[in-house]
DNA sequence: CGAATAGTGTCTGTTAGACATTATCGA
DNA sequence: TCGATAATGTCTAACAGACACTATTCG
C-alpha cells in the first residue's frame, strides 16, 4: 500500500460536524466500514468526485448527506490538510469543512453514527484528532465576536438558552446584562410576537428567531461577546 | 483541452504575497510564461509535487522560492479554491497561502515580477482576482486584533512607522495614544537599546524589534488595535 | 404565597480617544 | 530660536460588569 512515484494525489473532503449534547460540545464520528482503519471511528469523509461535485464545498455537503442523511444549515471551510503520511494510501489532500447543527437535528442517529464530547476524544485515525482540535479552536475564536453559536440552537429559542449555548462553547460564564446588550447590538434576532416559553415554574421567556437576512450570514461585533479587561 | 471523465484532479498551490509600497498595499504578480493565460499577470503558483513536497505549505514555499527567489518570513494558509471551471485544464484544487514581506525584501525584482496595488487591480486569470480579495480581507480582519502587520515592517522600525503600516493596511487613522498602549499590552516589541532613528529634523524615534519569541508567532489582543465605539 | 428564573435599571471601575505638554533633533 | 515630530500625562465619554430590583409563571 506504499506510495510509488507517479501515483496521483488522493483528493478528499472531510466534515467536522459539531453540536451540543447535554451542554457539552460534541463531534459526529462514523464507524468506518472499509480499509484503511476499518471499524475505527473517524470523521465523515470521501473522495471528491469531479464528475459530480461543483466544488469541494459541494463534495463535503454530498458526503455528509450520503453518510448521515444530514443537511447542515452552516458549512464553512476550515482548512486543508495534506502530506504523504496522513493517509496510508498515499500522498493526500483533504479539504476539511466544519458544520454546526442544532441537537434537535440529531434525534434519530443513523446506524454507525456516534456523537462524542470533544473534551475527551479517543485517539482518531488519520490526522482527524488534530482536525477536530482546529475546528473547535475556530468555533471558540469566532464565537468570541460573532453570532456563530446561533447555528447550534433550534429555530426558536430564548435568550437564556442562547446564553447557555455561548457559555458551553466558550467554556466560561458570561455576564447576563452584557450578553443581552451585545445580542441587541448585533441586531440579528427578532422576538417572535406573542410567543413565550411556557410550562416552567417561573416567568416565561420570550422566544426569538434569526432575522431572515441573517439565516446564512454571520453577524460580528467589534469588541467580543464576552469582552474582558 | 476540455476535461474528460476519469481525468485526475489538478492539484496546485498559489501564493498571495502582500507588501507595502509607497504606503499602499500591493500584491506580487508574475507574467505567465506558458499556457493557459501565457503572458498574463497571475499569482505565483504551481503543481504540488508529491515526491518533493512534505505538504501543501512546503509546496507553496518552494513555488515562491523557485519563481521569485523569495523566502517569506510569514506564510499562512488562506483557503482552498476548487471546481471544474477555475482552470481551463480541468477540475482543479488549489491550496492558497498568503505571505507578508517587508518592502525591503523586494528591492531588486526578478524579471517578470510585478507589484500592483490591490486597490486597482486589472482583471486576473483563473479566479485569482477573488483570491486576492479574500487575502486582503483576511489581512485586514486579522490586523484589527493582532500583530500581523509587523511582518510588513523591516527588522528594525519605529512606532510611528509601525502605526503608518497599520493605517495603510486598515485604511483608517488610528489614535496615537491608544496604538502605543496596545503595542505595549501586546508585549511583543522591545526597544533596541540606544538605537534611535537619526537624520530627521525632529526628535529622534526609538527603534524597536520583535522579541525573539514572537518571530514566528502572532500576538493577539481582545478588543482590537483600533477599537471603536 | 413562595420558589425560581426572566428581564431591566443603576452604579462603578476600566478603557479608548482627545487634547495638551514636554522632549529632542536639524536648520 | 524655530519648526517638526516623538513621547507622555491628563481629562472625559463610553462601555462592560456587578448588583439589585421588578415581573411572571407554577405549585
Amino acid at each position: 500500500m506504499r506510495r510509488r512515484e507517479g501515483d496521483p494525489i488522493i483528493c478528499t473532503v472531510d466534515v467536522v460536524l459539531l453540536t451540543l449534547r447535554d451542554d457539552s460540545l460534541c463531534v459526529l464520528l462514523l464507524k468506518r466500514d472499509r480499509e484503511p482503519f476499518a471499524g475505527a471511528l473517524a470523521l465523515p469523509g470521501g473522495y471528491v468526485r469531479p464528475d459530480e461535485d461543483q466544488d469541494a464545498a459541494a463534495a463535503a455537503s454530498r458526503v455528509l448527506r450520503e453518510k448521515t442523511g444530514l443537511v447542515s444549515p452552516y458549512l464553512e471551510q476550515l482548512a486543508t490538510f495534506s502530506g504523504p503520511a496522513r493517509d496510508p494510501r498515499g500522498w493526500s489532500v483533504s479539504v476539511v469543512y466544519f458544520a454546526l447543527v442544532p441537537s434537535s437535528m440529531l434525534q434519530a442517529d443513523p446506524p454507525g453514527v456516534e456523537l462524542l464530547p470533544v473534551a475527551r476524544l479517543p485517539r482518531l485515525p488519520f490526522d482527524h484528532g488534530e482536525i477536530v482540535r482546529e475546528a473547535v479552536a475556530r468555533l471558540r475564536a469566532k464565537s468570541q465576536y460573532s453570532s456563530l453559536p446561533v447555528y447550534l440552537c433550534p429555530e426558536r429559542f430564548t435568550l437564556p438558552q442562547l446564553q447557555a449555548v455561548y457559555e458551553a462553547v466558550l467554556g466560561e460564564p458570561i455576564n447576563k446584562v452584557s450578553f443581552r446588550r451585545k445580542m441587541d447590538e448585533l441586531g440579528m434576532l427578532e422576538p417572535i410576537p406573542g410567543e413565550l416559553e411556557v410550562g416552567r415554574a417561573h416567568r416565561p421567556a420570550q422566544l426569538y428567531r434569526l432575522r431572515p437576512e441573517y439565516r446564512h450570514a454571520l453577524s460580528m461585533v467589534d469588541r467580543g461577546i464576552n469582552a474582558r479587561g
